[in-house]
DNA sequence: CATTATTGTAACAAAATGAGACAATAGCTT
DNA sequence: AAGCTATTGTCTCATTTTGTTACAATAATG
C-alpha cells in the first residue's frame, strides 16, 4: 500500500464493500478482486478520507476498478458485527504484499463496513486491479469464487435488495446500453429475480408503466420478425 | 459526561441514531430528547464500543432509554455526508453540560451515523433521559419540534422505509399488544401509511395471508357488536 | 416462395381488489 | 323488555389486474 494511505487519513475502523452488478447480456456477473498470492478472493473495498463523504468514498473506488464516471450506486446495508473482521487474514494480505505491519496494524483492527451496490454496464468496463490485487474479474453470481470474511453474505444481501428495489426503482437503465429491446430487458428482469417471465405479461406491464420510448426497429439478421427498440425516458 | 466515555474505548468518528416509533392507539409517534439549557432536540443516538457489535451497541441505547428488553430494530440506512456534522453544536452541547472540551475534543469532529428504527409497544416504556439530557418525549410524527443537524432526514428515510418494509415484514406484531382487534391493527396501518384504508379490503386481505390466529370476543363495553381479538402466529 | 423463429397484440380466463349492502349484536335509551 | 345505534364480519357484484392462449406480422433462410 502506497504511503499515502496514512493511519490519520482515513476513519478508523469504517471501510466500504462494493457489489459491482453487470449484465452480459444473459447472465448477472459481479467484480470480484484476488490479493496478491494469497487465494483470496474478495469484494472491492476501500477507506473513507476524513475530510470526505461516504458516498465520494464508493464512488471514488468504484470508478477507479472500472473506468466509468456515473455510476449508479445504492447503499444496502452496514455490517456491523464482531466476527466479521479477522486480523489474521488482513496480515496475511499485508505481508503477502510487503507491507510494513506496524505502519499498517490500524487495518488489523475491527471494522464496520457500509455496502453499496453499483449497476454498471457490461461493454464499457476497462478493469484495472488496485495495488494490492492481482486481478479484478467478472464472475456469475451462482458461479462465485469462495469470498473472504462475510463477502458472500454481502452479495447475498444486496442481491436481496436489489430484487426488493427491482419493482420500485428503474434498474435496466444502467444494466444496458441506450438502446435495447423488450426482450433483453426481459433477460435483465430474469436475470436479477433468478427465474423466468411470462413474455406477453412483462410487455404489457413494461409498456403500462410508460418509462419506454419505442424507437424504429432493429433489423438483427435473424430469421424472424425484427423486435423494436427502446430506451428510458 | 461520564468518565466511562474515553475516547480510546469507542469508535472514532461512527455513531447511531435511532427512531424509536410507538403507536398510541391512534397516532404514530417517536422518541425525541432535549439536551440541557440547549434548546436542541434530537434523536436518541450514541457510539459503539470497540468491542461492541453495531446491532449490541443500538439496543443497548434503546434499552437504556426505555427500559424494555427485546426491542424490534430494523437497520435503515447510514448517514455519511461532510454537511452532516456540526462541531459547533456539540460544543455547545458539552459546554451546557460541563464537560472539559478538551477531553470531548473527539466529539467535535466528523461522524457517520448508522440509522435504525425500533417499534415498540408505547404502553410498556419507562422513559429515561440519559446524562445529557433534559428529556425524552413522545412526539407524532407530524407534530414534530425542530431537530438537530440530519435528524429530520433521518425521520423521513425511517418512515421511507417503515412504509416500503410494511408489506414484506410483520409491523404490527411490535406496536400493539398481544392481543388486539382488527381495527387497531387497521389503525396502525393507517397511521404509518398516512392515509385511511377500505376495511372490508383491509380486513380480507389480513384474514388471507393466515398470520393471525383469532381467539374469543372482546366485550369492549361499547354499544356495539363485540369484535374478535386477534394475535400474530 | 414456402419455412422458421420470434415479435406485437388481441382475446378470453382467472384472480385480486374496490365498493356497497346487509345481517348480527353489545350496550344504551327508553 | 323492546327498539335504537354504532360497529363488526361477511357476502355479492363490479372493476381492475394478471395469467394464458392464440394468431397475424415479418425478416432471414434455403
Amino acid at each position: 500500500m502506497s504511503s499515502s494511505k496514512e493511519k490519520r487519513d482515513y476513519i478508523q475502523n469504517v471501510s466500504y464493500d462494493s457489489v459491482i452488478f453487470g449484465f452480459n447480456g444473459s447472465q448477472l456477473k459481479i467484480l470480484v478482486l484476488e490479493y496478491h498470492n494469497t487465494g483470496y478472493f474478495a469484494l472491492p473495498g476501500g477507506f473513507v478520507k476524513m475530510d470526505q463523504s461516504l458516498d465520494d468514498a464508493v464512488k471514488n473506488g468504484v470508478s477507479q476498478r472500472t473506468g466509468l464516471q456515473d455510476i449508479y450506486l445504492e447503499q444496502f446495508y452496514t455490517f456491523g458485527s464482531l466476527e466479521r473482521s479477522d486480523p489474521k487474514i488482513m496480515e496475511k494480505i499485508l505481508t503477502e504484499n510487503n507491507l510494513d505491519l506496524e505502519q499498517h496494524q490500524w487495518m488489523l483492527g475491527r471494522f464496520l463496513s457500509i455496502g453499496y451496490y453499483a449497476l454498471i454496464n457490461y461493454e464499457e468496463v476497462s478493469l484495472r486491479p488496485d495495488e494490492l490485487s492481482d486481478s479484478i474479474n467478472w464472475y456469475s453470481i451462482d458461479e462465485l469464487p469462495p469470498l473472504m470474511m462475510d463477502h458472500k453474505k454481502m452479495v447475498d444481501k444486496a442481491l436481496e435488495v436489489l430484487r426488493v428495489n427491482l419493482d420500485r426503482k428503474i434498474v435496466g437503465t444502467n444494466l444496458l446500453p441506450q438502446k435495447f429491446t423488450m426482450r433483453q430487458l426481459q433477460e435483465v428482469y430474469e436475470a436479477i429475480l433468478g427465474e423466468k417471465i411470462r413474455r406477453t405479461t412483462f410487455q404489457r406491464k413494461m409498456l403500462s408503466m410508460e418509462i419506454l420510448v419505442r424507437h424504429e426497429k432493429l433489423f438483427q439478421g435473424k430469421a424472424h420478425k425484427a423486435p423494436y427498440l427502446y430506451s428510458f425516458k
